[in-house]
DNA sequence: CTTGAACTATACGACACGTTCCGTTATGTC
DNA sequence: GACATAACGGAACGTGTCGTATAGTTCAAG
């Protein structure tokens, strides 16, 4: 408990900003202590200083607060490289993108959310339709930008894009982000259609 | 509750069947009816008219109960495709995967087996190092065959197989196993690094 | 000054996990 | 035939979580 869990009081008919991100760092760092074993929403209150109504009425289900934690992240949002060659562009990608997952308790965020999807329909929908995509986008341009230099074929380009996902999910899920970069590189060319 | 929760008692100094099979089925059935979600042990052995100690005593977690699950179904068996060409094996034996997992059990045992696996360093590592490897080696010996034909070059056979897995985890883990038979020969084909 | 929104801590009921103790029951061995 | 063994199910326990209900507090708006 590094953060004395001093008394805060409201501060009126508004938002406590500071509440708030008590919460989100106290989650933070109770995820990155404990991974999605230890994560509580009790225990997060208590670090936080906050009662749990008060984190129920802004993130109606631990989803959402997982989602919350990891989209406060975006900031330190993963450069998008640009090295005019797609295997080049998704082995640098991945390899950040690892990178922040083992060093950022965004990582452990993610994992609880995909767990959380499985034991919810709901949670599933909105992991599919809602934060996918989104997530998905900057990958995404990665692929347009080889379409755009004819490097490959527009008809691949979901399929491929899925293969990539599935592949990064996998790694992620099983606990194996460790690859080489050689290895990623590999798995990227073939990702990529990349002929040899 | 189709079965009556009949009284069942000791059969003497050793396993009673008639109690396993019917924490198995009750175990299943339950699981088919509510998810991962609704998914408890306690209501398992209420179903199986068996007690919590009898269940933890030959699966000491949760896991080993998916697990268990899972792996009784292997009677059912999805049967390995040999038609000469690994796009043809691998769409067909995708197809049947997935239609097992739709329609059995077993597909939210195996959901369940990987959302506990983000919760406990200890199930992840069971599943990585056990479940998995023996549960792909079916269609591991489809890619060896293509490597033994002189299709597929030895050294990318770890690699898109590992392709292959994550492609059909991630559709499992975002409930989106309703491709068309086409589409799923075409992430086939691009799996298989059939040319065009 | 009153009203009400949004905050706070405390407490609660329901439920699940995993464990333990208990009395019972049949087996196989001495 | 007696007895240790091992498995059975019932019951309860301790811990922990979820989600909610309650009552009190503080500020802003009318």
């Amino acid at each position: 408990m590094p953060t004395p869990p001093a008394r805060r009081t409201s501060i009126g008919a508004r938002r406590n900003p500071e509440a708030e991100a008590a919460i989100l760092v106290a989650a933070r760092q109770l995820l990155a202590e404990r991974g999605y074993a230890g994560f509580s929403v009790e225990e997060v209150a208590r670090r936080a200083g906050a009662g749990k109504p008060t984190i129920y009425r802004w993130w109606p289900t631990k989803a959402d607060l997982f989602i919350a934690i990891y989209t406060a992240e975006k900031d330190a949002v993963i450069a998008l490289p640009d090295l005019g060659d797609l295997v080049g562009d998704l082995t640098q990608y991945t390899a950040d993108l690892w990178a922040f997952w083992r060093s950022n308790p965004a990582g452990s965020a993610f994992r609880g959310l995909v767990a959380e999807a499985q034991a919810s329909v709901a949670v599933q929908e909105k992991l599919r339709t809602e934060f996918l995509p989104e997530r998905l986008a900057p990958c995404r341009t990665l692929f347009q930008r080889a379409v755009a230099r004819g490097a490959l074929p527009q008809t691949e380009l979901e399929g491929r894009l899925a293969l990539w996902v599935g592949f990064v999910w996998f790694r992620l899920l099983t606990g194996q982000m460790d690859d080489s970069p050689a290895l990623i590189r590999m798995m990227m060319r073939i990702i990529a259609r990349q002929p040899a």
